[in-house]
RNA sequence: UGGGGUGUAGGUCAAUUGGCAGACCGCCCGGCUGUUACCCGGGAAGUUGCAGGUUCGAAUCCUGCCGCCCCAGCCA
């Protein structure tokens, strides 16, 4: 009878026993007359050690078929052995070859170009680094689901399809039937709105599209949003959400997924003190911050990436800028009773220069300054129907906020760039693989 | 779109500044009974991004085009 699969994370159940693994080699050493096979299995690497006086002729030979990505299945016994990374070791009785890798797999365990890993994005997916933020990503989400259904909130899944509707930035556009020109949603945020005033308190999560030609380490052009939004919560309790979400997130990453961010090499003492409160600074209060630090922002003006760092800079946790001026942010933010200039919304910006990562705001609720502000904007009135219709029949007040998954798992794991955060990255130059 | 940089073997990079196109990794052949990105010896591997120009001679200088990277803007 043949020994029982097991998989290379579980192996330690079965120290002293006989058993079989399937997987890929991933590097392979000889010494003439032992030879030894790494190989990975996605749940963990396992070092094999095959011995020429203890194994078959046929079986020793076929040693010299395989390749790195070559898919084998093993036979042996599971020992412990100190010399062996993991602690634990497979000597080998049996070797099947189960497919055949070329000798030209294109990723060696060496360095490599930005734009040849990224052309291999579907091989460079089964590196080391890249199944740790794989990893680290799930959790996330996963944390984030966890979240809001502890909270009670109802998932809402939001149309992908859409008429022109949204922020004014670049569209994808598709044909649709005989209705026209369909775009790519760039938020889910509208429909949010329509469902919790059904169901109270919601979110949706889903992929969101931006054809902004933005060349940035910040940027995708397909990027996955999470945005709650919930009836009855003014701005302030937005951000009291922002900030108990941001920090359970955060602690559940580090609390499940140490592993994954020590071969990251994360430094996880920036991200243990992500707890709330955040700081909360005022616009009008960061730009003579700004000033004092030398910037040349003035009031009305957004705030750029270096300004973004200067306030960010010298906290230890994310910081949030509310209160906008109207100018800078989306028509459907509420006005700001105590300074109609400004409008009540929320950036909250990660620190170590991972920028923003959460847009909020408190909605706006009256119908006649939305409306207002829809002509202001130029927007066609006629695509905002039903979205004034929710100020129409009993209007609420109401706040959400779109995390951006990417830049918030960049910034857990302390990655250079967005594009390895997401396993197929969409950027304006690049569709494939 | 603007500013800066870069393009040489399958990969990562060098080439004394205009004088025979090289190293390491990987690959192939040989050796090695405990390797850890194993080691040692030998070998194959190139339209120097593309097109044109200057020159006895161009990877190197000039012109144009293309790709990519970084920064900025847009935002999450």
């Amino acid at each position: 009878m043949n020994p029982p699969y097991a998989r290379i994370a579980d192996l330690s159940a079965h120290a002293g026993q006989s058993v079989r693994v399937r997987g890929w080699v991933t590097h392979l050493r000889s010494s003439g007359k032992v030879a030894f096979i790494v190989m990975r299995d996605g749940s963990g690497t396992l070092q094999c050690v095959l011995v020429k006086s203890s194994v078959p002729a046929d079986t020793w030979e076929l040693f010299d078929q395989l390749t790195q990505e070559t898919t084998i299945e093993v036979t042996g016994e599971v020992r412990t052995d100190a010399r062996a990374a993991g602690g634990f070791e497979l000597g080998i009785t049996a070797l099947e070859l189960i497919g055949s890798s070329p000798i030209d797999y294109p990723i060696q365990p060496k360095e490599h170009g930005i734009d040849f890993l990224l052309d291999h994005r579907h091989l460079w997916l089964r590196s080391g680094r890249q199944r740790a933020i794989a990893r680290v990503r799930h959790e996330t989400e996963q944390a984030m689901r966890d979240f809001f259904y502890e909270r009670d909130f109802t998932l809402v899944d939001t149309p992908i399809l859409t008429a022109a509707i949204g922020e004014r930035s670049g569209l994808f556009a598709t044909e649709y039937f005989d209705e026209g020109t369909a775009y790519l949603a760039q938020t889910g945020q509208l429909y949010g709105e329509a469902a919790a005033a059904a169901l109270g308190k919601i979110y949706c999560f889903g992929p969101t599209f931006r054809a902004e030609k933005s060349k940035t380490r910040r940027h995708l052009s397909e990027f996955w949003m999470i945005e709650p939004e919930v009836a009855f919560n003014d701005s302030n309790d937005n951000m009291n959400l922002q900030e108990e979400f941001v920090s359970y997130v955060v602690q559940r990453v580090l609390e499940r997924k140490k592993p994954e961010l020590d071969e990251l090499e994360r430094d996880t003492s920036r991200l243990e003190t992500v707890v709330g409160p955040f700081p909360r600074i005022d616009y009008t209060d960061a730009i003579k911050i700004l000033e004092s630090k030398g910037s040349d922002a003035k009031w009305g003006d957004d705030l750029g990436a270096e300004d973004e760092s200067l306030l960010v800079e010298g906290h230890d946790r994310p910081v949030f800028i509310y209160n906008y001026p109207k100018e800078a942010k989306a028509f459907y933010m509420k006005e700001n009773p105590a300074d109609p200039r400004t409008v009540l919304c929320d950036d909250l910006l990660a620190p170590e220069g991972y920028g923003e990562i959460i847009g909020g705001s408190q909605r706006e609720d009256d119908y006649d300054k939305l409306l207002k502000r829809i002509h202001e904007e130029g927007l066609p009135v006629d695509a905002y129907g039903w979205y004034l219709d929710l100020r129409k029949y009993g209007t609420f007040v109401h706040s959400g906020f779109g995390l951006g998954l990417e830049r918030t798992v960049s910034w857990i794991c302390g990655l250079p760039h967005l594009r390895e955060a997401i396993a197929f990255p969409r950027m304006m130059n690049r569709l494939r693989p």
